[in-house]
DNA sequence: CTTAGCACTCAGGGATGCTGAGTGCTAAAA
DNA sequence: TTTTAGCACTCAGCATCCCTGAGTGCTAAG
C-alpha cells in the first residue's frame, strides 16, 4: 500500500523533530509545525496508521511515536530535504582540508579528525590501494663507515629511504653498479615477483656489494606490502559522550570498544561498489554492536590506483541531511585535492630508528 | 605530632581497601583484616584522629572513611608496599616494547598505548629533545624530468627525504656541485643558524642548482623544528569510562577533553628535573580539571639529546604500587632498549605527497 | 589502654501517589 | 466521507515517605 503525501508528510516531520529532540514525538507537536493545517486527532489518526504499517514505533502507549528503522529508511531514501551547506561550513571544511598532508597514512588519520570534527561524531577514513605499487627506481647513497642509505622512489611518487649499517665496507663504485643492477632487474615489479629466486639471481650477478642485497629487497617488500594494505584510523569515538543515547555509561562503552580498527575493518565489504554516499540504518550494518547506530560513508577516488572512503558512526537519530551533506562536500574536496595535477609538487618523509 | 606505628598501619588498610573497592572504609572492614587484632572500636578511635590530623575524610557522619590527599601523599611516600611485577607481567610489557619503533612520533605514539594498555588507565607519551639537532649529511638524487631527492641525515641518524619538483632542468653534474656545497656550508649547524644571510650566500655560490637552495633550506629547517619540538600522545582515554568514579558522564567528557595535547603542554613543567618516577596527588596537580585525579609519570634518557617522560592519569584512589612499578619498567626497558648500541642497525622513513 | 554496648546519623532502596503528556475512540461537525 | 472536539485511559517520571543497615562517637566496664 502506497503512503498518501499526508502521511509521508506527518512521517518526515516526525523524523525531523525526533532528530532534533531525541525524545518521542507526540501528535500535538506536530500540529504546531507550520504548514500543519489539521487538528492532533487528525495527526493521531495518520500515525497510528503509520505505526500499524511499520514506520513508525511506540515506546510504551503512553508515549509519543519514534521513527523505526524502516521508517529511517524511507526517510533517508525519499523524505528527508536537502541540507544546504552554509558557506561557513564548506569553508570551514575546505580549509581544514587545504593543511599539508603528507604520507598516507597520516593524512588518513587527519581526515578521520577532520570529519569527525566536521560531523561531531566518531568518524572513520581509510584510504586501500586496488592497483598494486611498484618501485620505480633504486639509489644508494654512501653514508660513511658502513653505513648505505637505499632510497627508493614508488609508482605513487612516494619516496622512501631506510639507513642501513652492515659490518662490510663499500666504495662508492661497488654502490653504483649494485643500484644499476637493482634498477635493472626490481623495478617495475609486482610485490608478488620479490621471491627467492628473484633473490638468488640478483646476488649472483651482485658482486661486492652482495650482502646489501637481501636487506635492500626486505625493505621492498616491507614497502609494498605497506602500500598494498589499507590505512584505516578511527577519531573521536568520545563524541559520542554528547549524546543523549549514550547517557549510560556501559553503552557508550561497549559502542566505543567496537570502534576500532579491527572490528571496523569488515565494513568495506558491506558497501556498495560505487562512489558516493551510502546509509546503513541501524539493523542493516552487520556489526552486531552497531545493530542500534547508523553509519554514513562516502567513497571517493584517491587516485595513483588509491581508493578513499570517509564515514561516520552515529545514533540512529542523526541528522541525515547534514551529516550527508558534510559528508560528501568533504569527499568532494579531498577528490580535488587529490586530482590537482602537474604544478611544482613536493613529496617529503622521514625515517627513525629501528632496531 | 608524629603517627605512631598504629596509625600508620590503619591508614595503609584504609588506602589499600580504598583502592581495591572504591567505597569509604569502614571500622569494621579493618578489624577483618589479617594482622589486625584490635575490635572495631579501637579502629574507631585511630580514625577518628586520623581524620582530626587530615589524613582522612569522612563523606558524611555515617560513612566510612576515605584517604584524603595528604593521606595520599603519606601512603605513596612512605607506606605503600612495593609492587613486585610478576613474571606475566615483566614478559607482556618487554614483548610489547620489542616490537619496532620508527620514527619518533609513531615510538610515541606506540608507546603511549602500550603504557594504557599495561596499566589500564589513560596514558600519556612524550619525547622531547634538549640537544639541538643538526643536519650531519646532505644528497642530491636526480629523479627524472626536473624532479631532485633531497636526503638529508640527521645528527641523530635519522634520515628525511622529500622529492622537490622544479621546472628547471638540471644535470648530474649541478646537483654534485650543489650537495657538496651544502654539505659544506649547511651541516652540523644550529637551526637557529639558518637566517637569510647564509641563504643568500649559498645562492650566490649555487650556480645552476639556486633555485633549488631556498627549498631545501626551508625543508631543513622544517625538519630541525619538527626535532626540536616536543612529541607527545595521549592514549585510551575511555579507558576512565570502566572506573566508577566515572559512572558520571559528564564528569568523564570533562576529564577526557582535558586530556588531550593541549591541555597536558604545560605538565613537564610541574615535574621535577631528576628522572625517576613522581606522583602528583589530586591537587597537587596545577590544572584545574586534574584536581580529583592523579598523575604517575616518569623520566627516562633516550640518548641523542632526547628527555623520554611517560606516564598514566587515574583516578587518586588508583593503585599507586602497582602503577608505579609498571612505568618503571616500562621506563627502564626503553632506556635500555635506546640505548642498546652498535649492533648492525638499520632506520627506514617513507615520504608521501605534499602539495 | 582496650573493648563491649548503645544511641544516633544518614545514604540508598523500595513503596506509594500524583501529575501531565500522550493516546484511542466516539460522536458531532464540515 | 473526512475532520475535529471531547473524554476516558495509560503510564513514565518525579517527589515523598519510610525503613533498613552500615557506620559512627561516646561511655563505662574490663
Amino acid at each position: 500500500m502506497e503512503l498518501t503525501e499526508r502521511k509521508k508528510k506527518v512521517l518526515r516531520s516526525v523524523v525531523d523533530l525526533y532528530i532534533r529532540t531525541a525524545e518521542p514525538v507526540g501528535s500535538k507537536a506536530i500540529t504546531e509545525l507550520p504548514d500543519m493545517n489539521y487538528s492532533s486527532a487528525t495527526i493521531r489518526n495518520e500515525m497510528a496508521e503509520l505505526t500499524a504499517m511499520g514506520y513508525l514505533e511506540q515506546p510504551h502507549t503512553s508515549a509519543g511515536r519514534v521513527p523505526s528503522a524502516v521508517g529511517y529508511r524511507l526517510y533517508v531514501d525519499e523524505l528527508m530535504a536537502e541540507y544546504r551547506l552554509s558557506i561557513d561550513e564548506t569553508k570551514s571544511i575546505s580549509s581544514a582540508i587545504e593543511e599539508k598532508m603528507k604520507k598516507v597514512d597520516k593524512m588518513v588519520e587527519k581526515v578521520a579528525r577532520l570529519v569527525s570534527q566536521a560531523t561531531d561524531l566518531p568518524a572513520i577514513s581509510m584510504a586501500s590501494r586496488y592497483g598494486g605499487a611498484t618501485i620505480r627506481r633504486f639509489d644508494l647513497i654512501l653514508a660513511g663507515q658502513g653505513s648505505v642509505i637505499a632510497v627508493l622512489m614508488l609508482s605513487s611518487d612516494e619516496v622512501v629511504n631506510k639507513l642501513i649499517r652492515l659490518p662490510v665496507q663499500l666504495e662508492e663504485s661497488d654502490l653504483k653498479i649494485l643500484s644499476a643492477l637493482l634498477n635493472a632487474t626490481m623495478t617495475d615489479l609486482d610485490v608478488s615477483a620479490f621471491d627467492s629466486n628473484l633473490l638468488e639471481r640478483v646476488m649472483r650477478s651482485a658482486g661486492a656489494g652482495a650482502s646489501l642485497v637481501p636487506v635492500i629487497m626486505e625493505f621492498a617488500v616491507d614497502t609494498l606490502q605497506k602500500q598494498c594494505g589499507t590505512n584505516m584510523a578511527v577519531a573521536g569515538q568520545m563524541r559520542i559522550l554528547g549524546l543523549p543515547e549514550y547517557r549510560d555509561v556501559d553503552k557508550a562503552q561497549k559502542l566505543i570498544t567496537s570502534l576500532d580498527e579491527e572490528s571496523l575493518a569488515g565494513l568495506p565489504a558491506v558497501l556498495s561498489n560505487e562512489n558516493g554516499t551510502q546509509v546503513l540504518v541501524g539493523p542493516e550494518n552487520v556489526a552486531r554492536e552497531l545493530k542500534d547506530t547508523s553509519v554514513v560513508m562516502t567513497k571517493f577516488d584517491i587516485g595513483d590506483g588509491m581508493q578513499g572512503m570517509i564515514g561516520v558512526v552515529g545514533p540512529t537519530r542523526m541528522d541525515y541531511a547534514k551529516v550527508t551533506a558534510r559528508l560528501s562536500y568533504f569527499a568532494e574536496s579531498l577528490s580535488k585535492m587529490f586530482a590537482k595535477p602537474e604544478q611544482p609538487q613536493i613529496t617529503e618523509g622521514t625515517s627513525g630508528k629501528e632496531e
